[in-house]
DNA sequence: AGCACGCCGACT
DNA sequence: GTCGGCGTGCTC
């Protein structure tokens, strides 16, 4: 018998295993990475094909197969590269296979599956039906045939909230048929398109004498390429459809469909700056050259200063894969897809690209995804989203900015956008280009010990002086008198810039900062009923009034006028947010014009771009905004930059807080003055002789590696070790403890005696209830993160619900 | 995740 | 004696 072994697209980890499936004969073709519609406990879902071939009664052991029931698409839809990178990634994370598999598809499930209602006609004298609600459900259900519950719904208004219960019971005792429909979710665009099927011979010509408006088209089609034009195109050259349709009625012409690929990016227009190569960057590309050549896996680490050409390496880079014929992924940070990285490989490869990411409809990914399966684009731009792109031979994978913390995911599956591509490349022995001024310790440290191939970029182009940065000392500031957010020095900073008619950034690092509500009589901070953390102020737009917002849970409430501990009225907001500054700074220079970029002015599509564009119009004079002002753009006339509290974090109980900081300060700085000007830069800090402070105002990457290396290995973390947090999440608060504190026994048990193993806590996680759920974090340190991950599936914990597994977090609690 | 099956309290 | 609550467990 002919067997398939699938995998449900459920994400649940109970499910996380392959079923077998008999395949039926007209079904003969399916093969692996195929997707199938398949029974499953009574429903239809969405499977994976993993496998085909015989199998044996004998072999089924006595177990009842039930049948594939259909194909998806017209093809296969996975890869063997991209089933093999979803087996090895699944492996890695403890996640479900399904879940990594999923990761590939253009929206979590390719389908969407609807309840369809039957009547049974031999039911039709069934007790039930005598009832008048009933029996209408299944009179109009024998008339109209399978109905979906709101159809059903909108045609007896009359049932109302009773509907669901007449359904369930009349599906109970089976005088309804429930009924699976699945549609694809492709939502697949078609245009109209005009084919000559004849020979435009003079004969014709002579009979269409008369008929001038169809002789004028056929004259047209004749012209066109591939004797083909668009409806569209012929509305445009006054066609009318009148015309059209007489040409096919005579048979001279067809009508066809074809899809649409819409491209998002299609309009996008850059303009391609003719430049050479500068030594540096001719030596870094002669140094992928033979990877590339020799079709290996090999990984680089480019490390160049901010303005020293690494786009227009990559650009080398890619314009040598495609001529190879291969594809390349380049991957930006989510923020910075608007920024110059897109425009600059637009301008090399105008219709080559795709441009990917979370903010695209499903549609427009669909037409991004099927325009590089049919291979009308060989480059896809994007975030991480991008590296599960359908791609049939990659050839080189490129991480901007790599560094950067957007690239790991933060819900499951948790992974880091790195060893994904990692991955990918060996998969497709394809070379690996990290790119960044001041990469990831983890990378580095990489490079330093020969994992990588480490390249090094020195000098800025056109040899333009790096920013003057001036640090000021908060401290002194306030016993100098000042009270204000904003240092003295930052206010001169801010007048010359704007006298000079040149445009400054205000960089607010926003963590730990968020502006609160206290009562200043009983010290109540107004803190989120769900959550327990303090809600944030929200000013009041248009006349509005403002609110109070959890920025965890999603919720807003109205201000109170009195405390709700004590009942005073004195009711205070601290702390300073983006909004909070906005006002201030109106105050200091009220004549500047400010635009604000945060997560609350970003919601919509293209607000990013459209904020950056304003700004770069010089419509604005000031971009304040969190740290999204510091990253992918590179706007001529900013001079100068202000980092409002560069430190904020590095008191946070992470060990990656002074990596945070450090990189903070030489990224925002970057910003200043990469143009004609030097620029000039104010940071104000409260730790003005810490390493990551010091030796980011003299933008001393190595300085600062050295000093935080030393620090890590010290206490043992990245890149020394490998981190795995276990979140345990319970609504009894013991329990969860518990359940936590004995996997820390099972782990000290396990691995006694060995020096490479740490493990911490169980400690309560940052949010320490969510939604009435308690949460404990257990921290695993270790120099043998496969041993852990075999520890951890031994232990059964990547099959329970109750624990989260993070592989790499990015932060510790 | 869904959906069956099953065991116990409330009601005709 | 029947209905419907949701706890438990399985899905080729």
């Amino acid at each position: 018998m002919l067997t398939a072994s699938v995998f449900v697209n459920i994400p649940v980890k109970s499910i996380a295993k392959a079923y077998t499936y008999s395949v039926p004969a007209e079904l003969s073709f399916l093969e692996t990475g195929w997707r199938v519609f398949v029974p499953f406990g009574g429903r239809k879902v969405e499977g994976f094909v993993l496998a085909v071939g015989e199998k044996s009664e004998a072999e089924l052991d006595g177990i009842k197969l039930k049948s594939i029931q259909a194909a998806v698409d017209e093809e296969s839809w996975f890869t063997p590269a991209m089933i093999k990178a979803a087996r090895w990634l699944a492996d890695f994370y403890l996640c479900s296979l399904a879940e990594m598999m999923r990761l590939f598809m253009p929206g979590k499930s390719g389908l969407k599956i609807s309840v369809l209602y039957e009547a049974v006609a031999e039911e039709r004298e069934h007790l039930l039906l005598q009832m008048p609600m009933y029996r209408a459900v299944y009179q109009y259900l024998q008339a109209e045939g399978p109905q979906g519950r709101s159809a059903i719904a909108r045609a007896l208004p009359e049932l109302k909230e009773e509907l669901p219960a007449i359904l369930d019971k009349l599906t109970q005792y089976k005088v309804l048929r429930k009924d699976y429909a699945a549609q694809k979710r492709d939502n697949a665009r078609y245009e109209k398109l005009v084919v000559l099927t004849c020979q435009l011979t003079g004969q014709i010509r002579d009979d269409y004498k008369r008929k001038k408006a169809q002789l004028h088209l056929l004259e047209l089609l004749a012209k066109a390429p591939a004797q083909t034009m668009t409806m569209a195109a012929l509305k445009a050259a006054k066609v009318t459809p009148a015309t059209v349709k007489n040409l096919t009625e005579a048979g001279l012409a067809e009508i066809r469909q074809r899809r649409v690929l819409r491209d998002s990016y299609g309009d996008v227009q850059a303009e391609r700056r003719q430049v050479e190569l500068t030594d540096e960057q001719s030596a870094a590309v002669r140094a992928m050259e033979p990877a590339l050549a020799g079709h290996n896996y090999q990984g680089f680490l480019l490390k160049g200063v901010t303005g020293s050409g690494k786009t227009q390496v990559y650009i080398e880079m890619a314009e040598r894969v495609r001529k190879l014929g291969r594809q390349v992924i380049v991957l930006v940070p989510e923020i910075a897809l608007t920024g110059q990285v897109v425009m600059a490989f637009k301008a090399y490869f105008p219709a080559d690209i795709v441009v990917m990411h979370s903010r695209l409809s499903l549609s427009e990914r669909n037409d991004a995804i099927l325009r590089v399966r049919r291979g009308g684009a060989g480059i896809i731009i994007g975030a991480r989203s991008a590296l599960f792109t359908p791609a049939e031979d990659i050839g080189l994978i490129i991480m901007d900015e790599e560094q950067d913390m957007s690239y790991k995911q933060d819900e499951s599956p948790r992974y880091h956008a790195r060893v994904v591509a990692e991955e990918l490349a060996h998969i497709h022995q394809a070379v690996l280009l990290l790119g960044s001024a001041t990469p990831s310790l983890e990378s580095y440290y990489r490079a330093r010990k020969g994992e990588f191939t480490l390249l090094t970029m020195t000098k800025r182009i056109g040899d333009l002086p790096l920013p003057l940065v001036k640090c000021v000392d908060m401290r002194q500031e306030l016993r100098l008198g000042n009270r204000h957010i904003m240092s003295r020095p930052l206010q001169q900073l801010i007048e010359q810039t704007i006298a000079k008619k040149q445009q400054l950034i205000i960089m607010l690092n926003r963590r730990g900062f968020s502006t609160f509500v206290m009562c200043r009589s009983c010290g109540e901070v107004i803190k989120c009923k769900l959550c327990g953390l303090p809600l944030v102020y929200h000013q009041g737009q248009g006349g509005r009034p403002g609110k109070l917002a959890c920025h965890h849970c999603d919720v807003a409430e109205p201000i109170p006028d009195t405390c709700p501990k004590c009942g005073s009225r004195y009711i205070k907001y601290f702390g300073s947010g983006t909004e909070k500054l906005e006002q201030e700074l109106h105050q200091i220079v009220p004549s500047a014009r400010v635009i604000r970029m945060d997560r609350d002015t970003t919601n919509t599509k293209f607000a990013h771009q459209e904020i950056l564009a304003k700004f770069r119009r010089r419509e604005y004079d000031i971009l304040l905004g969190t740290q999204m002002v510091a990253k992918g753009h590179d706007i001529p006339n900013v001079t100068a930059v202000g980092i409002i509290s560069a430190d904020s974090s590095l008191n946070l109980p992470d060990f990656r807080a002074a990596e945070r900081c450090f990189m903070l300060i030489t990224q925002t700085a970057g910003r200043a003055g990469r143009h004609t000007e030097q620029g000039r830069v104010v940071i104000q800090t409260y730790n003005p002789s810490h390493y990551a402070v010091t030796c980011g105002i003299d933008q001393d990457y190595e300085g600062f590696a050295e000093q935080e290396l030393m620090m890590r290995r010290q206490l043992f973390y990245p890149p020394y070790s490998r981190l795995v947090k276990l979140l345990y999440q319970n609504e009894d608060e013991q329990a969860a403890r518990d359940g936590a504190a004995q996997l820390i026994a099972a782990f000290a048990q396990h691995f006694r005696g060995d020096k490479r193993q740490q493990v911490i806590g169980p400690s309560p996680a940052v949010i320490a209830r969510l939604r009435g759920v308690y949460r404990f974090v257990v921290l695993i340190k270790t120099a043998d993160l496969s041993s852990v991950q075999s520890f951890l599936r031994e232990q059964g914990l990547h099959l329970r619900t109750d624990v989260a597994i993070d592989i790499d977090p990015i932060t510790m609690l």
